[in-house]
RNA sequence: GCCUCUGUGGCGGAAUUGGCAGACGCGCUGGACUCAAAAUCCAGUUCCCGUUGAGGGAGUGUGGGUUCGACCCCCACCGGAGGCACCA
């Protein structure tokens, strides 16, 4: 009979279920092994085939440590707050609440479906309220620390979306919103913001200390964006109270300077600015304020500025520089203002080229006719530092500054803080009251979690405030002393619930705490995290982020949360391009558990390629799959559903050098995550299986137990076979013999100038010159030796040998 | 423009430390089984020359280099993917 998938992998489903096999709990006999998904946002479409091969990753992962001792955490849960649910319910008139449940289920009914060992007891999902009790009660912590903090601020205001709301920077992608492509305007506004920027070197520097993909330690570095360079103070003639900070990576280049160039939003350009220049300034500020971020950078990147009639004093040597502001210059980033030195910034270039600013030369021979200079040189015009290249000049330049108290050394970052505001209904609300009184407080602990009120009204308020700004039995509080109040209105951002969801994974029923010290020093670090390298920024700064900053309080065992990071590769459509309903490629894996079996779904997900990689379905290849698992099954099982005779205690040792190496690769290949090999190893230890007469037990058994971490439900199916009524979860890993793998006699290659000629059989660990005898002895390699100069003969033992001849 | 990764048969890919390129799977071809087909089992399958066989030549994006020996290391270039991009 044929292997019916569906039964068995319901079957062991449900034994599973109903035995909580893979139920962890601490244990100080066992070492841990903590291994982690990026738990899954649920979407009404349900699971993509891209979701389970992460999934299936771990599982492998999670079950072989459990048949090698290890005590193994596999926990799962949902990232379930955001925007997709709360647009779904604007549009049907539905309650985000309900959907997103459903969604749940569904995913947990899928996901189940797959077979996947998780300890399904330690679900968590970040819109229950008994989890962002905890997620309020971190955010309470930052405040009290001053990480938290509110700011009038220049945010990214996209009007058009969502009826008006702010986005975070990495939400903007080309001046527009990632999603939905909305514009982007910048706008001064009330904001609530982490202070992520407080911990910029440590991000940086721990990444050393991870085991990390390179280029996502590389892309978190660029997005951090730490600069090594000067702060030059600059006075402003006749406003003596008055000076400009600028920070520049080239204090070298500080005789080279020919103006100074503001942002238009700082506050300081309408102080300075000459009564004859005002009308300029404001027109100019006004178009810039106006501009979107895509307008200011890739649509424009023609120069523009006013001159505000103000004069800068070069502290070096006194010079009087005019004072420009430009959007071309970030208020964002450093103090908004920088020194321009056109000779050798190629933006300070073109802007000195638009407005016939003077271009001085600082370094000998650059050919300033067409473009900057920034390479390296002598120094000429200088003053002390002329003779000198940049590094040299930079360090005098630095030491002077600091000298003369006008500037010195400083570090800079691209990285700006965190803007935690949401204008939604859908999130985690900041458990903040503002006072009538001005005064601001947080929500006390004992009040958390502050729950999100049930509205049926959640349209866009329309002034750029949440949906819970009209909820007014909500929104107004009193004290006990009967002061008025109005709660914070604003919601957590999606990235709040999953900075910290593995720590809770660890402890996810208890009310007294976010987790337990006792099960945090048990479980933490996370060992692996598998996910998508659409989150090599975003959400892994902002967990490293809390991390960190709960580290610091001592309320974690480690500064860092995830010791080892792979990122899977996406599965592509057949055509080779990105899974999409438009491009019509989309793969539904329920579809592919009905026709063929979980088991199927995840040996093709495994066998496909290299899990890092991005690989097209195929059809074939996944019928290919399916194949395998019921050659596999008539390996063991005969028409009637009973183990083949073949099967015994007679071992012909026919297959001991091949079940050994496959213990042995399999073993390594898991360990490595390299799933392919591995699987293609057991392909070939079943073919040599199929062309022998004796299948001995021991081996059929640790064949079994080695495909069990791809394929569970066939392995169950199999194992009980030989051992009734009993898991193969806990059973322990097989061991291979060294001792059959070694061969008395070894294959040596012999090459004649690097061609292949012959293979002769030796005896393994032969004499050096005896097998260098033999090789020029072959009579094959004759041919290509005879009345040739025999130059030199390299001999590596057990591989290969290599006559040159001339 | 800058940074990271990547390029191997008809296709997905393998080659763990510089030592037989193409494991394994898909597809294709042939054989067995069958009235036949499907399924299954077995064999072959980088390309070119050699009718067959023995064999030979070329070959890992392109061009060069290092080495007895290079998919692997170095230099330059070309293509693909991802990230960043007026960050001073």
């Amino acid at each position: 009979m044929a292997y019916d998938h569906s039964a068995i992998e319901k079957k062991w489903q449900r034994y599973w279920d109903q035995h909580d096999t893979f139920h962890a709990e601490i244990n100080r006999d066992k070492k841990k092994y903590y291994v982690l998904d990026m738990f899954p946002y649920p979407s009404g479409q349900g699971l993509h085939v891209g979701h389970p091969e992460g999934y299936t990753a771990t599982d492998v992962m999670a079950r072989m440590k459990r048949m090698q001792g290890f005590n193994v955490l596999h926990p799962m849960g949902f990232d379930a707050f955001g925007l997709p649910a709360e647009q779904y319910a604007l549009k049907t008139g539905h309650n985000p609440k309900s959907f997103t449940n459903k969604n749940i289920d569904h995913f947990r009914h899928q996901i189940k479906s797959l077979g996947f060992s998780y300890d399904w007891d330690r679900e968590v999902n970040t819109t229950d309220p008994k989890y962002y009790k905890w997620t309020q009660w971190i955010f309470e912590q930052l405040y009290k620390k001053g990480l938290a903090y509110e700011k009038e601020t220049m945010v990214n205001w996209a009007p058009d979306f969502m009826g008006g709301t702010v986005v975070a920077n990495e939400e903007v992608e080309d001046g527009k919103t990632k999603r939905g492509g909305y514009p982007v305007y910048r706008k001064p506004m009330k904001q609530w913001m982490l202070k992520i920027t407080a911990y910029a070197d440590r991000l940086i520097d721990d990444l050393d200390l991870i085991d990390w993909p390179e280029n996502i330690k590389e892309m978190q570095r660029n997005w951090i964006g730490r600069s090594e360079g000067a702060k030059i103070y600059f006075k402003i003639a006749d406003h003596d109270d008055q000076k400009i900070e600028v920070f520049t990576t080239r204090a070298d280049t500080l005789f080279g300077a020919s103006y100074v160039v503001l942002a238009p939003e700082l506050d300081l350009v309408n102080e300075i600015t000459t009564p004859d220049q005002k009308a300029a300034v404001k027109a100019y500020q006004e178009e810039a304020s106006r501009r979107s971020d895509l307008e200011r950078t890739d649509l424009n990147k023609d120069k523009t500025g006013v001159f505000t009639g103000a004069y800068a004093i070069n502290p070096v040597n006194n010079e009087k520089l005019p004072i420009w502001i430009s959007d071309y210059v970030l208020a964002s980033y450093g103090t908004g203002a920088v020194m321009a030195v056109p000779a050798g910034d190629q933006r300070d270039y073109d802007f000195a080229k638009k407005f016939d600013l003077p271009i001085k030369p600082i370094i000998e021979g650059a050919d300033l006719s067409k473009e900057a200079f920034s390479g390296d040189g002598k120094h000429v015009n200088s003053g002390f530092l002329d003779g000198l290249n940049i590094e040299q000049a930079k360090a005098k330049m630095i030491d002077w500054l600091t000298e003369h108290h006008c500037g010195g050394k400083k570090v800079n970052y691209r990285l700006r803080d965190w803007i935690f505001s949401r204008q939604r209904y859908w999130g985690e609300p900041i458990p903040v009251i503002h006072w009538d009184d001005g005064t601001t407080s947080l929500v006390p602990e004992d009040e958390l979690p502050l729950k999100l009120p049930n509205t049926d009204n959640i349209e866009p308020s329309g002034t750029g405030e949440s949906p819970l700004a009209k909820i007014k039995d909500w929104v107004n509080v009193y004290d006990k002393n009967g002061r008025h109040g109005l709660r914070e209105t604003n919601t957590m951002p999606q990235w709040a619930g999953s900075s910290w969801y593995w720590l809770r994974y660890t402890d996810p029923h208890n009310d007294k705490e976010f987790a337990s010290k006792r099960a945090l020093d048990y479980w933490s670090p996370v060992d692996l995290y598998v996910g998508g390298s659409e989150h090599a920024v975003l959400h892994l700064l902002y967990a490293r982020f809390w991390h960190k900053f709960l580290y610091d309080e001592g309320l974690v065992p480690t500064p860092e949360p995830f010791m080892k990071l792979v990122n899977q590769g996406m599965i592509l459509g057949s055509n080779h391009e990105k899974m999409s309903k438009s491009k019509g490629n989309v793969v539904n894996p329920d579809d592919i558990v009905n026709q063929y079996g979980a088991d199927t779904l995840r040996l093709y997900e495994m066998f496909m390629g290299p899990l890092e990689e991005s690989v097209p379905w195929d059809e074939k290849g996944l019928h290919g799959a399916n194949k395998w698992v019921h050659r596999v099954w008539r390996l063991l099982m005969d028409e009637n559903n009973h183990l083949r005779d073949r099967v015994s205690n007679f071992n012909d040792h026919k297959l001991d050098k091949v079940y050994n190496q496959t213990v042995k690769k399999v073993t390594d290949d898991y360990e490595r995550m390299h799933f392919n090999t591995a699987i293609s190893q057991l392909m070939v230890f079943v073919n040599e299986a199929y062309k022998v007469d004796d299948l001995p037990v021991e081996y059929m058994e640790g064949f079994v137990k080695m495909i069990a971490p791809i394929m569970p439900h066939l392995a169950e199916e199999l194992w009980s076979q030989f051992h009734e009524s009993d898991t193969i979860t806990y059973q322990p890993w097989p061991t291979y013999d060294e001792s059959k793998l070694v061969e008395k006699n070894v294959e040596v290659i012999v090459q004649v100038n690097g061609k292949v000629r012959a293979k002769l059989q030796l005896p393994k660990d032969a004499d050096k010159d005896a097998v260098e005898k033999q090789a020029l002895a072959d009579e094959h390699v004759q041919k290509f030796v005879a009345g040739k100069d025999v130059k030199k003969v390299i001999v590596i033992p057990n591989k290969i040998v290599n006559i040159v001849v001339k």
